[in-house]
RNA sequence: GACCCCAUCGUCUAGCGGUUAGGACACUGGCCUUUCACGCCGGCAACACGGGUUCGAUCCCCGUUGGGGUCGCCA
């Protein structure tokens, strides 16, 4: 390998559905990388113990491979710099650790959860950028080294300069100065001895030999602390490149609450690969011509990174759709087409899946078409009257939907049983029979009062498909005004408690 | 609240000191057509504001406003 390659990473962390974000990302890195004939990296970031999953990562990577993005090194297929999961570099990142430390620019930490959280408290009431009273920074190191030899629980902490600015180079937006003071002594081995992101973000970036780093916004605030462990180390920097956040239609931060984010879902309704691809290749990238249609290979042959513009693009799905029925009526032959839609939804699996639970309710086989309609469509057709709940209103049927909507997301595993249990013990806190909890359910899932059963089907369309339903029936409702979200959540955590 | 980032039609964007400020989605008028859709032709619609710099500012600088992000033993 040639010391100059441009080397990007796409650094997902498996802890839920796969993300437009992350395609976004994976694109431009992606992209970088192929247009100087570079490599293209795929690192699993699993350092959260609690909520890293196994699934989630093949969530993802089957995901990139839909959208046919393809890595030149990552977990699974290796490379020379493995491992790619950082779960499983663990010693890797203790030597650096211990490095910090023994040079004196690290530092273990004793307080307790109970302690930290009073602190940021009273700083942040009192207007400080910063939560950390650094208590234990001071603590002479054989001290310290005694504490942790008797076994005291501890994390390690970064020595952050008191005073000063750091100044580093964006290549977006050029020089970014931020004043050391405001910067917290950052955790970067938690108790468990997982290192944090930061530390094991600025380990692995060097040690793959990554180029560029192709991210978020969101992280702009630390690259400081990353600038700084790569001069505790003595190492050059790559270049930093934060890409504009992809925004909802209100331009806060794309989230699963107001879009559908999740990759699966686009996949579901039936948006194509290339079609995804292209669409977010436009938010904050164009072609020097007027053409919006574009291929992957035409993106990576006249892609410039500093091209990128930087007002946050908000994710327009209907754009996209438009985008989509372009390449479904340009792109295909008929049976081409066909190819494409059998493998989406009319296969065999598939229609016997949905076919084991219409049996039943068939007189003849014609029926089918009637019956399964809402298993094929994206958007439903719905009846505002046939929506509310028994004995209530418009308001007071959107606020259960809406709580329901927020325990669906909590479920990790999307089956018929949890689905089930969910529900019944929803119908036993709010008092609702689970008759006349479920019935508002079946017309946003399936349209219709009289339909397949209502955990079974939701099994079937899966998670996206069924929440979006469920959103969408809230909407006919009429949204729920801002105030009285408020007093919903508030209530429905004090009911269900939080997390 | 503190800090950081951003700012052209409702939305995605072009523009990089002199333009009737261009294209696309959405909306809308018409044509095509057995309906619808597609397609084609047209319309509506933007430089956030205030100061500079300049012969001249959408463009450069400063401020204001607005929006967003970050302030975790999450990434």
């Amino acid at each position: 390998m040639k010391d100059n390659e441009i080397r990007t990473r796409l650094a997902p962390s498996p802890t839920g559905d796969p993300h437009v974000g992350t395609a976004y990302q994976a694109l431009f890195g992606y992209v970088w990388a192929k247009k100087n004939n570079g490599s293209f990296i795929l690192r699993i970031e699993d350092t959260d113990r609690e909520r890293s999953s196994r699934e989630s990562e093949k969530a993802i990577i089957d995901s990139l491979k839909w959208l046919g993005l393809e890595w030149d090194e990552g977990p699974e297929i290796g490379g020379p710099y493995g491992p790619y999961r950082q779960s499983e570099r663990l010693e890797i990142y203790h030597e650096y650790i211990n490095r910090l430390v023994a040079e004196g620019n690290a530092y273990p930490c004793f307080c307790s959860r109970e302690h930290l959280a009073d602190v940021r408290k009273e700083r942040q009431k009192a207007g400080s950028s910063s939560g950390y009273d650094r208590k234990c920074r001071d603590i002479p190191p054989k001290e310290a080294a005694k504490r942790v030899e008797a076994g005291e629980e501890f994390t390690i902490r970064m020595k952050i300069p008191l005073e000063g600015t750091c100044v580093f180079e964006d290549l977006l937006r050029g020089k970014i100065e931020k004043d050391w003071a405001s910067i917290d002594d950052q955790v970067i081995m938690k108790a468990d001895g997982f290192p944090t992101y930061h530390l094991a973000v600025v380990v692995d970036d060097h040690l793959m030999k990554i180029s560029h780093i192709i991210r978020g916004e969101e992280w702009i605030n630390s690259v400081p602390k990353h600038v700084l462990l790569y001069e505790f180390f003595g190492w050059e920097p790559p270049v930093f490149c934060h890409l504009p956040l992809l925004r909802n239609t209100d331009k806060s931060k794309l989230s699963k609450r107001k879009n559908p984010v999740s990759i699966n879902w686009y996949r579901k309704t039936g948006i194509l690969p290339e079609a995804l691809l292209n669409f977010v290749g436009m938010m904050g990238w164009h072609l020097s011509d007027d053409r919006e249609k574009f291929s992957l290979q035409e993106m990576v042959d006249n892609f410039m990174l500093e091209d990128i513009s930087l007002g946050g693009p908000v994710f327009n799905v209907d754009k996209l759709l438009w985008l989509n029925g372009r390449y479904i009526r340009e792109d295909f032959s008929t049976d081409e087409l066909l190819e494409r839609l059998v493998e989406w939804g009319l296969n065999r699996e598939h229609f016997r899946k949905i076919l084991e639970i219409c049996k039943g309710r068939m007189s003849c086989l014609s029926d089918w078409g009637e019956l399964t309609g809402h298993f094929f469509s994206g958007r439903i057709s719905l009846s505002k009257e046939e929506l509310l709940l028994k004995d209530m209103d418009d308001t007071e049927t959107s606020e259960i939907l809406q709580i329901i909507l927020w325990e669906l997301e909590k479920l990790d595993s999307f089956s018929k049983e949890n689905i089930y249990s969910l529900f019944k013990g929803l119908s036993e806190k709010l008092d609702i029979k689970l008759k006349y909890l479920t019935q508002p359910l079946y017309i946003a899932i399936s349209g219709n009062a009289v339909s397949t059963p209502l955990f079974d089907t939701m099994d079937i369309l899966g998670s996206d498909i069924s929440r979006t339903r469920i959103r969408c029936a809230i909407e006919e409702l009429g949204d729920l005004s801002k105030k009285r979200l408020k007093l919903l959540e508030k209530k429905y955590d004090s009911l269900f408690g939080d997390s």
